[in-house]
DNA sequence: CTACATGCAAACCGTTTGCACCCTA
DNA sequence: TAGGGTGCAAACGGTTTGCATGTAG
């Protein structure tokens, strides 16, 4: 039984090969996919599977809190990646949409400023940040 | 010709009945807007107008840097607010939607040492909070 | 008078849903 | 073998587009 059938399991799910497949997909990638992206990564490794099974199954994982999801400006698609309890920040270039996670987080101190500012109970936040790649930053941008 | 006249023409638009009315309801507004709240917001003025108009218009003074498009989490629609030079992040109450504007950005000096740590040419960042206002911290949570 | 704006209706595209069938536990 | 999972096709909802008409400059 591997790792990802015990995560499956441990989360109340039933352990069928579609799930298996596209919780290791998520797994496997070390950058934010779509379900699109599973799709197809499904069916190059010939697993039958339904575009609205990945849907459905990425929602219940997200409920589950095995998967995260993420969305990023100018980008219609909604991102998913695995669920990992330190969160992370992406760095993502404006013209070739490359996505870079970065290490560390910027915001920790100033939520509990927050909280006490305005009486709201903080329970996280998205930070994206946009620019331009070294590759991308030397053409003409725009 | 009043200011907002002004802003249509400087940024080489024609200046209609609709693209005038479309942006003072955004300016007016002290918080981001849809383009179905801009729709609905003309009708109520009895300014005659078609929902695509609205969402062109929008588009393009996006493009123009008039108005400024946002998203957040779990909203599926896209809302815009005035383009303000200071810029400003929200903090989102994930039970009733309200939107609360924050003062101040705490990631100015951030953004600098990210670029040279990168290389990357930083062009901005997009950054949220989310939590439970007071009203809604009180009530069971989900 | 002409190029840009608008209205209308239809298309689009990512995502969701209803229902019959399937298969895990 | 019962209840959750899947496939299929159709619907959905926000947004975009093609085309004919209107209007600002």
């Amino acid at each position: 039984m591997s790792d990802t059938d015990v995560l499956i399991k441990r989360s109340g799910l039933r352990n069928t090969k579609q799930r298996k497949a596209i919780l290791d997909i998520i797994r496997i990638s070390e950058l934010p996919v779509t379900a699109e992206d599973v799709y197809l990564e499904l069916k190059k490794q010939h697993i039958p599977v339904n575009l609205s099974t990945v849907y459905r199954t990425m929602e219940t994982m997200s409920e589950c809190m095995l998967i995260k999801k993420l969305r990023f400006l100018g980008e219609e698609k909604t991102f998913f990646e695995y669920f990992k309890a330190m969160h992370r920040h992406y760095l993502v270039c404006l013209r070739c949409k490359k996505i870079l996670p970065i290490s560390g987080c910027p915001l920790k101190s100033y939520e509990k400023t927050l909280e006490e500012k305005t009486d709201y109970s903080i329970s996280g936040h998205r930070l994206d940040i946009y620019g331009y790649c070294p590759q991308c930053k030397e053409t003409d941008n725009i």
